[in-house]
DNA sequence: TGAACATATGAACAACTGCTCATATTTTGA
DNA sequence: TCAAAATATGAGCAGTTGTTCATATGTTCA
């Protein structure tokens, strides 16, 4: 059997879109450190400041910092002020469906 | 308002189940490349051999080979020999979901 | 059998990443 | 207003990663 049509139709497919998957590469990158990827599970429950997250996280304050700095530069986490604090939380609901799906995949 | 309740909760969770986001994060790293997003997308179109990878990935053939490997060691692919090739395929649809839920993502 | 083809493997290297330490910035409240 | 508290930033460093090059292994077919 022949399938060179097919796979010089994959080979455009990839070829065209490659920035695309470019940025999904760069998507996930972001959920492949165990440091963030705790961070944004926390952040599934509740909003919350640096020092509370760093408590839960054996890292110190200053890594959490530039954590949660990847996080929002990827707009990831939003941010309020509360006072001294800075409160941190998730931009919308599409992280929780990234985690969930790959936890799909874990726990299976 | 208190919610120290809560986070103690929360810090709980993260607590008891690191080694599951540990494992999360694992899982993310591998979608984390852009070479092996790429294979993993053609994948899902149809099954494929070294050498036809090769050809849309501006890369040695020695470094999809490379890919290859941890792709099967992360049970993602599983291979069969015809002749000289060998023709690696997805093992299951997982692959196939966590690329659209991070592609979601992405386009929108 | 042996030359040609397809794939795998190992060493080496440059680029990247996540962390800590030191310090700067910003805000509060006495 | 100023010390204390919370967060951010930058430099430096060790560990990891993706690639290439050279070469080994395995398979076909004339």
């Amino acid at each position: 059997m022949d399938n060179s049509l097919a796979l010089s139709r994959i080979k455009e497919t990839i070829t065209r879109n490659g920035e695309l998957f470019d940025s999904l590469a760069q998507l996930y990158k972001i959920f492949a450190d165990s440091s963030r990827v705790k961070i944004l599970v926390a952040l599934t429950q509740s909003e919350m400041c640096v020092s509370e997250i760093s408590e839960f996280l054996s890292i110190t304050q200053s890594a959490v910092s530039h954590q949660l700095r990847i996080l929002k530069s990827s707009n990831l986490v939003k941010t309020r002020r509360d006072g001294k604090n800075i409160v941190y939380s998730l931009t919308d609901n599409h992280v929780r469906t990234i985690i969930d799906c790959g936890m799909e995949h874990v726990t299976r």
